[in-house]
DNA sequence: TTATCTGCAAAAGGTTTGCAACTGA
DNA sequence: TCAGTTGCAAACCTTTTGCAGATAA
């Protein structure tokens, strides 16, 4: 997904893109990775300039509202990685918490009528990456 | 799992079974819920006695440590639940609260190899169980 | 007996809120 | 124009830590 479709989906809810907001989706966006809050707050001042932690948290809010944002939990720490529509799961690399989207869901097909009504799922995989597999993570 | 199993496992990491941490852990394994910090605490001073929180979250540090307690991400909120051992996924019920586990996992024999290493995964239905998919919950 | 545990109070740390100034549409 | 946004400072709330007394093994 690029900026300008998520411009549009932000209009359709009345909310804005600030140049601010540009700046945290083009970190969040084109990295691929998770961040925390703080994390991303950081990356956003190394990359382009200062933004309020508050804004992060704000934006993180709105995207959440779009369906734009998935959270991990991971060792007690919140991480938020980008995530489009449709229905997909996750490769987290532990190394370089780049994330990578898998299609094809077998549990799609698979009956859970006597354990309850399923209203979402999630599955989610962590390890390694390719670029992460030698000694010292290089992604 | 029963509670002397669990007693078992402590002392085999030097970790003490006591009064405080038995009132906990009887109602944590007894309700087959998903709990905050909180609202664990509040559950065993109503069935037992009181308790410090901060007793609570030492045991959930504990039990970390021995795998027996899984975490869960939902609406911002940290959610335990005890789990033992064996690989099994989770249905949570988002009106009761109460987690069924789930065996039988076909990512285990899909390959992955493309995308890296996995070290685990994790897989969790949320929906509303049989007792609740009436009106109000009733479990 | 003694290493571990408890629970209070205080500190820490992450997240949210109030508000005056600013800005995208 | 003006509803939505920013960012600081303060408030808030969950979680952790220090410590003196208690206790499981």
């Amino acid at each position: 997904m690029d900026l300008e479709t998520v411009k549009s989906k932000l209009h359709a809810m009345n909310f804005r893109l600030t140049q601010e907001r540009e700046w945290v989706l083009r970190v969040f966006m084109e990295s691929g990775e998770m961040f925390t809050a703080m994390q991303l707050y950081d990356r956003v001042k190394e990359q382009y300039n200062k933004v309020g932690l508050t804004t992060v948290y704000r934006l993180f809010e709105v995207l959440t509202k779009l369906r734009l944002v998935t959270p991990f939990l991971i060792d007690g720490e919140i991480y938020y990685t980008f995530c489009s529509g449709g229905h997909h799961h996750h490769f987290v690399c532990l190394d370089c918490h780049r994330v990578k989207n898998i299609y094809g869901c077998e549990m799609d097909t698979r009956d859970f009528s006597e354990i309850g009504k399923i209203e979402y799922h999630r599955m989610d995989l962590f390890g390694h990456c390719e670029n992460c597999q030698g000694s010292v993570p290089s992604c």
